[in-house]
DNA sequence: TAATCATATGAAGTATATTTCATATGTATT
DNA sequence: AATACATATGAAATATACTTCATATGATTA
């Protein structure tokens, strides 16, 4: 069932500034200069990355004045993460998962 | 908390083909062959994307003569798929999702 | 044990996604 | 209304992942 929408949603997942960013936001709602401060990351990058979040529904934004402050879509995400953390405690213990191909 | 291990679990669901494996496997368990005539694809490929879904441990294998059988470990990812499903179905109506970046 | 079948693998070529940089847009402040 | 601040966006450059093709390996069969 819909196929293709797992594509360009893992596609999201699979980007580590991507994950940073969700990771960041799963511990507070933030807005996209305190992510530039927070992960030390060029704001365009985190812009243009924020950008496919939000195609997903990922994270939302709500605007405050200048600022856009970015919160994660809890309902999907932190499942997900914590499904993903028992298989990768349970099964990723060699390095062999860093060469993926 | 083993955060990188997100990354390259992702990459492997993020990718069309070996997604199309995932859900063939999840119907029945296939040995390579099967699964080149199933998804009309060329071997080579089948195998390349086997050799990256059994290093994250998505799926395993087990050998018969020179066959070699692979099937889901559905232990993580049928409820992931799921979860992404009940995402998408909530979430994504918009082609937005199709032209991520 | 030579031949065949099933699968794996390396490396170059190609496709796709990310980064970078310059600039645009939109909101507030003076 | 001009300036400054916050964020977004386009496009070229770059990095990364995928495909292709030729060949290797390993198991079975004649």
């Amino acid at each position: 069932m819909i196929k293709n929408s797992y594509y360009p949603f893992f596609t999201n997942l699979a980007n580590k500034l991507k994950m940073d960013i969700i990771l960041s936001l799963r511990k507070k709602e933030k807005n996209v200069t305190e992510l530039t401060k927070d992960l030390v990351v060029e704001q365009s990058k985190i812009s243009h990355a924020l950008s496919s979040l939000k195609c997903c529904n990922i994270v939302k934004v709500k605007q405050l004045g200048k600022q856009r402050t970015y919160y994660l879509n809890k309902d999907t995400i932190l499942k997900i993460l914590k499904l993903i953390d028992n298989h990768a405690h349970t099964y990723c213990k060699s390095e062999c998962c860093e060469k993926i191909r």
